[in-house]
DNA sequence: ATCCAGGAAAACG
DNA sequence: CGTTTTCATGGA
């Protein structure tokens, strides 16, 4: 089993990096270990202090997907602006942003709408199952997932995939991406407001939906996505006379993203997951 | 049962 | 233009 030694001045957690919420394809099984599908790896990782045990894709694969690049100590350095962030990189230090597979992160947060995590999760793993590829690691089965030439040319158009209203989205788009051949690098070259406006063309991709694929997938790291439970945590630290309880409105998106980029930095997207990651409730 | 969840789009005024 | 309503599914 290969292993990769961490540099004690970079801090990693495998567990904050794969439990906050950033990844829907992951699952904790015994003594630490994680299994998770990753483009066309399954992959079998586990953390024992500075020591990667890891089993399923290359090394430099590994080391790409974690960020193992970013100096996540500077990084923290430079959003660690005030008390109650400070709590947060207490609590989730080690948390690293990851490279997702970009398509597959694009329809996951067109699945991620008014859901729940658990919900989003399974939805992810029934499109898998039902139009990806068989894929194993020793006695291990998973299944990739599926190009978008894959959705939408499936003859049922995703029926079964439980994915509500969003179903029609998913469906759409994968269309619109199956005849952009380019879209990720042209997506990845742009500046971060111009590749936003251009996520929200596509079916199902709103404010909140093209931050996070953007901040996970294209490594937009100023994208400050805003989501029911940093709104709650914006307004109850940071933006206290904002009223907390009509529904979240485009311009309070605004405000709320534009004071997140200038208290917090070029880095607000960390700020985001730290925030994100140390909710309670 | 009732409310809520990593919201977006259409309808409305 | 900004605001309200609707949408489908499952957790708690």
């Amino acid at each position: 089993m290969p292993t990769i030694t961490l540099s004690s001045s970079q801090p990693f957690s495998l567990d904050q990096t794969l439990g906050c919420g950033q990844v829907f394809r992951w699952d904790h099984a015994e003594n630490g270990w994680w299994t998770g599908v990753v483009g066309n790896h399954i992959i079998r990782i586990r953390q024992d202090g500075s020591r990667i045990a890891y089993e399923g894709a290359p090394e430099k694969f590994i080391r790409h997907y974690f960020s193992f690049d970013h100096d996540l100590e500077s990084i923290l350095d430079s959003i660690d602006h005030d008390p109650f962030i400070h709590a947060a990189i207490d609590q989730c230090r080690g948390l690293r942003l990851i490279r997702q597979p970009k398509w597959e992160c694009l329809v996951s947060y067109i699945c991620s709408t008014n859901s729940n995590i658990p919900t989003i999760r399974r939805r992810i793993a029934t499109i898998a199952g039902q139009y990806g590829r068989e894929i194993r690691l020793n006695n291990i089965t998973g299944y990739s997932f599926p190009e978008p030439f894959d959705l939408a040319c499936s003859p049922d158009g995703l029926d079964g995939c439980k994915l509500g209203y969003r179903c029609d989205y998913v469906y759409k788009t994968a269309g619109i991406i199956t005849d952009r051949k380019k879209w990720e690098k042209s997506i990845t070259a742009m500046p971060y407001e111009a590749a936003r406006k251009e996520l929200m063309t596509l079916p199902g991709v709103g404010p909140k939906a093209a931050d996070c694929i953007l901040l996970f997938a294209f490594e937009k790291h100023e994208s400050f996505p805003v989501d029911v439970w940093i709104r709650r945590i914006m307004q109850q630290n940071y933006l206290k006379s904002m009223n907390t309880t009509a529904p979240l409105t485009h311009r309070e998106y605004e405000t709320i993203r534009g004071f997140a980029r200038e208290h917090f930095g070029e880095y607000c997207g960390y700020a985001q997951e730290y925030l994100f990651g140390a909710r309670t409730g």
